[in-house]
DNA sequence: CTTTGTGAAAATGTTCACAGCC
DNA sequence: GGCTGTGAACATTTTCACAAAG
């Protein structure tokens, strides 16, 4: 197997959410044509994409969505359920919790932490808040393997030193600093930034009307 | 000036991050080298991400923290106030307008829309929530020019809508679909997907761990 | 006639290597 | 010595163009 393209894994993730839509809409059949349309990208690209992992399609005809779904969910590893955590029981922290997009893709938020006594103990959307001190041993009882980072940016030296000791793999970053952890095993990070993402957009409406 | 990258805007806005912390610290002059350690790239990288912009260094100095920071903010034109709405007072769209990160980038949250009259008239972080039936009237008098995105995925035909016929020139997208507008005027759409950052985690974690 | 799958070409983005400056 | 700025080399990613299949 040749070496993926990261931005084809990202368009992975994007043709599966969109086969999902179509698979509830009873659409049997589609093309790389119709997905492109619905993904924003191009039918080559679609082509291609597919191609890195095998020949999913019938010539002259498209793909079957249900059985293009399962095969990229394997691609995307889904088909096993992961257990996630919430790290911050903040606005964000929360909403995160309530957000109904993950449980739909196979996540399951299985705890929240936080380090306010206030807080500790309560229930958010069904999700017990816990003392971020007992994250270790909270992590491997729940077998967790994803940690989702929404604590302000001042707490963040806590909740790097409790993702080091733990055995977390992955972190999704919503803290809008750039995060080290003290251990020698690999920690992927994937970072989230909001405001990183309104810069972009002013560089986008700026340049695009004419200012070269 | 020669065509950018566009890898390179999204660094550039973590540059100017993390040039804006520095300055908190009262840190004064930074190397190519540092800023890349901070910012995890090389600093090969993050010269030439600023050799198309122009020569901002001093050679066997590095860069004036706050004359730097000034330069990327130019470049993204964050030095113009930017006035935002955000559609959608459910539990992501309020979490977001209790975000401190968007008002210390000069951004600020304006008003809330939602369609729900239990919501409309509250107001939640002191910014008021607005029945989406007047989004167009109150985006030209509050002088609105991006709108964020916070829908249940059923109300997207409704926001749409409204932003189609709005003056919005660009939207950061929360709603795990592809969003389309029926109009004939360029709208920039940024989508940030959270179960598809989970995808790829899941992906990342599964291949690195020996399955090549 | 339609649509897939894929090498080859083109375009885009990153790293190297070093000249020039402090 | 230490560091920036940048063409050139290299690597990656996308687009093209067309053969093969239903």
């Amino acid at each position: 197997m040749k070496n993926i393209p990261f931005a084809t894994i990202e368009r992975v993730a994007k043709y599966l959410r969109c086969l999902k839509r179509l698979d509830e809409k009873k659409v049997k059949v589609i093309s790389s044509k119709e997905l492109a349309e619905h993904t924003k990208t191009t039918p080559e690209q679609v082509r291609k994409d597919f191609s890195y992992f095998g020949r999913f399609g019938k010539t002259g005809t498209g793909y079957d969505v249900k059985k293009l779904a399962r095969k990229l969910e394997s691609i995307l590893k889904t088909q096993k359920k992961w257990n996630v955590a919430i790290i911050g029981a903040g606005a964000l922290g929360s909403a995160l919790a309530r957000y109904p997009g993950f449980k739909e893709s196979g996540y399951d938020i299985k705890v929240l932490f936080d380090n306010d006594p206030e807080k500790i103990g309560k229930k958010i959307s069904g999700v017990e808040v816990v003392d971020i001190k007992k994250f270790g041993d909270t992590v491997k009882k729940k077998n967790i393997q994803i940690a989702i980072a929404a604590v302000p940016k001042e707490s963040v030296n806590e909740l790097e030193e409790a993702i080091a000791k733990s055995s977390i793999r992955g972190v999704i970053n919503f803290v809008p600093v750039t995060l080290n952890f003290k251990t020698r095993r690999k920690i992927f990070i994937i970072d989230v930034d909001l405001a990183q993402k309104l810069y972009i957009m002013t560089y986008l409406i700026k340049r695009g009307k004419g200012m070269k």
